[in-house]
DNA sequence: CTCATATTCCCCACATTGCACCACATTTTA
DNA sequence: TAAAATGTGGTGCAATGTGGGGAATATGAG
């Protein structure tokens, strides 16, 4: 049974600005033989979304084959989608080196929070995503609206 | 044919915090071949949730992948949806570890009890449910008035 | 181009804690 | 009443998270 990325996970930089990859999801990564992972800044909000290469490459290989046929402006939307994105290898602690430019990126400022998204996973600067939680009682209403046909 | 969980069982805590799963519960789950199982804080009531991993694999398992498709608020939603679960998997001896912050979720003072709901289960803070729990006589009348249809 | 300084990436070491394991009490079943 | 299954408690070790030294590499100033 294959294992996703959920739940959330309280995470720290150290003074060299590396974050440690929580066990649970380095296991499953182990068992999608993706070591290495791609990350970039998420287009919608102010996070950083990590894929494991497999989860990855199926997700625009065939846009590289597609790319051609696509229209200038087009091609230049998916060119900056892959222009900010970039490999990142685990060191042997399971550790990934976070750059200053990417933590601003998602105004990182102390403690983060690794949030499981399914195939993939995002880490968030702790306080933003808190704040950008809606209330246990909105959450279950929002939830029952969009749900109304399946019921979780 | 399947069992489903019904019943309610008590339950401690021990002081390391560990609960353990009822024998009958662990059958089905056994049944099922899920020993993992995922935990999530209930959407509309003060209490966790456990799935089997097969049942709760089977409520999300497309969304992962249709969730680029989405617009951001559904996306965030569920992702908060996700961002609160968590896989639990038993001890050798059938008990599951509660976080300090589960407990507190649901207001967990003294003991717990285990309470079943069709394919997955429920843990709540004893009290809280017993206040919650209607009496004989109003939850009849309740309860033709709902299932005005279906007899049980 | 050269040197100084910062960044990246190897290591190794260690504290902490989750978890496997063992032991036994208690309850249920035969 | 014996035997099996279930629930309870505690110990110890390996896995996980954390820190830092120092070599290799990149960056930037003069």
């Amino acid at each position: 049974m294959v294992a996703t990325f959920i739940g959330n996970i309280e995470a720290r930089l150290d003074e060299k600005g590396r974050m440690f990859i929580p066990a649970v999801y380095r296991k499953i990564l182990a068992a999608e033989q993706s070591t290495r992972v791609v990350m970039r800044r998420d287009t919608e909000n102010e996070c950083l979304v990590i894929y494991p290469e497999q989860v990855w490459n199926k997700r625009v290989e065939q846009l590289g084959e597609e790319l051609d046929e696509w229209n200038p402006d087009d091609q230049m939307l998916m060119m900056q989608f892959v222009a900010d994105a970039e490999y990142l290898e685990p060191d042997s602690q399971g550790r990934i080196l976070l750059q200053k430019r990417n933590l601003q990126q998602i105004g990182a400022t102390g403690d983060l929070l690794i949030v499981g998204m399914m195939n993939r996973f995002a880490i968030w600067d702790k306080q933003t995503f808190l704040n950008k939680k809606i209330g246990q009682r909105e959450f279950a209403e929002q939830l029952r609206k969009r749900m109304s046909k399946k019921s979780f």
